[in-house]
DNA sequence: ATGGTGGCGGGGCCA
């Protein structure tokens, strides 16, 4: 049977981060990868480097923040570069590109959710209004008979299980109520959490803070999502998030999530 | 613990 695999992977600046994400391709040759928080210009985008690794790329940045891109080892059709419905907003959070496999087309995106900076912020108020638009995009690709996976940091646990300390966290950025409800539409449009659907009681984390020894006390959260319309989630064989991205020397403060399909 | 650490860029913002 042919599979292809696909990871999502916020790597908190690519240039910094760029011999992690080769060593880790060569080891683990994931065919389409979706970044994040790519934090550099078009201009400069590692192109070289990557497309010497074996990769085609679409990729949507902006100088010091946000950024994404898409990775793939098979060839990049058409790309959508900013959020559909969201023009007004200048960040680069949102890139959406058609992959053609062997045996057809699967479409995908890298997503930066705005992390909201705190409740009740003119930034949370951005975070809001972003999965609005996000969601109203989304349900125009979920009945697609194209497999469609949408990939990326989506700065929310979804679910109690999602984060180390729901009680001390409930109400805080990235577990406030609100902020669960617009995930959660998603999913109540009918879109597969992989991860989840896969492991449906297991307490693995894809985000650990900088700060105060998080990574070592355990202090994480799952925001960190890959999801699929029904024509994809038809062929998910696995999804598991690899930890050993957060444990290397100078990591990103996320880890991949990667699933694999049947092509 | 209104701290803590890391990236960018070269001070303060963002996460």
């Amino acid at each position: 049977m042919n599979q292809f695999s696909v990871a999502t992977w916020n790597v908190n600046s690519l240039k910094t981060r760029l011999a992690h994400l080769t060593d880790w391709l060569r080891v683990s040759p994931v065919d389409i990868v979706l970044l994040q928080e790519t934090k550099c210009e078009d201009a400069s985008f590692p192109t070289m480097e990557l497309e010497a690794a074996g990769y085609n790329l679409s990729f949507h940045g902006q100088k010091s923040y946000n950024g994404v891109a898409i990775l793939s080892k098979y060839p990049i059709d058409e790309t959508i570069t900013g959020l559909p419905g969201n023009e007004g907003d200048d960040q680069a959070r949102y890139i959406e590109s058609v992959i053609s496999l062997p045996d057809g087309a699967v479409r995908v995106a890298s997503v930066y959710v705005p992390n909201g900076s705190e409740v009740g912020s003119d930034k949370f108020a951005h975070k809001m209004r972003f999965y609005d638009a996000l969601s109203t995009h989304l349900s125009s690709l979920f009945t697609s008979e194209e497999p469609v996976i949408i990939g990326g940091d989506f700065n929310v646990g979804a679910y109690p299980v999602d984060v180390y300390d729901p009680k001390a966290l409930d109400g805080t950025v990235c577990y406030h109520a609100d902020e669960r409800a617009k995930f959660r539409t998603l999913l109540h449009q009918g879109w597969c959490d992989t991860y989840r659907a896969l492991q449906p009681a297991m307490q693995q984390f894809s985000w650990w803070d900088y700060r105060a020894n998080a990574y070592v006390r355990g202090h994480g959260l799952r925001i960190d999502y890959l999801l699929t319309n029904p024509a994809a989630t038809d062929r998910l064989i696995s999804s598991h998030i690899d930890e050993s991205l957060r444990q290397k020397e100078k990591p990103s403060d996320h880890t991949p999530v990667v699933a694999t399909f049947s092509d």
